[in-house]
DNA sequence: CCATTGACGAAGA
DNA sequence: TTCTTCGCCAATG
């Protein structure tokens, strides 16, 4: 990233507040990087236990952590749904759960 | 340095 | 509306 680390893409969904959820494409823009949500993700992979990954989507609200557990039921999406955040049909409800850095002001 | 992969996204068929 | 293809960034072999 621009500030050489991931440190600013972490900084980011720490702002995340709980009940609300962001896209990977989103915390890149943030980062003045639209075109790095592929490299965000990577960040998330490696991101420390202080950081709220869980509530980082993919632009279609499903929790492609859930596809790599396949296995067991998703535990990002256990993990939203006890912060509040809604499910339909598989995928979070991003109409009422899009976190916007707007919207906490 | 080149090729492959991956917690992504937008565009086209 | 769903599936497929291409493009982007960073990491790994």
């Amino acid at each position: 990233m621009t500030a050489g680390s991931w440190d600013e893409v972490w900084e980011v969904v720490r702002e995340i507040p709980a009940g609300k959820v962001m896209n990977y494409g989103g915390v890149a823009r943030l980062l003045s990087r639209p075109l790095s949500a592929r490299a965000v993700g990577w960040a998330m992979a490696e991101c420390p236990s202080d950081v709220p990954w869980h509530r980082v989507v993919n632009v279609k609200g499903v929790c492609s952590t859930d596809a790599v557990d396949g296995a067991e039921i998703g535990r990002q999406r256990r993990r939203l749904e006890a912060e509040g955040v809604t499910f339909v049909n598989g995928h979070v409800d991003m109409r009422r759960h899009l976190w916007s850095p707007e919207d906490d002001v």
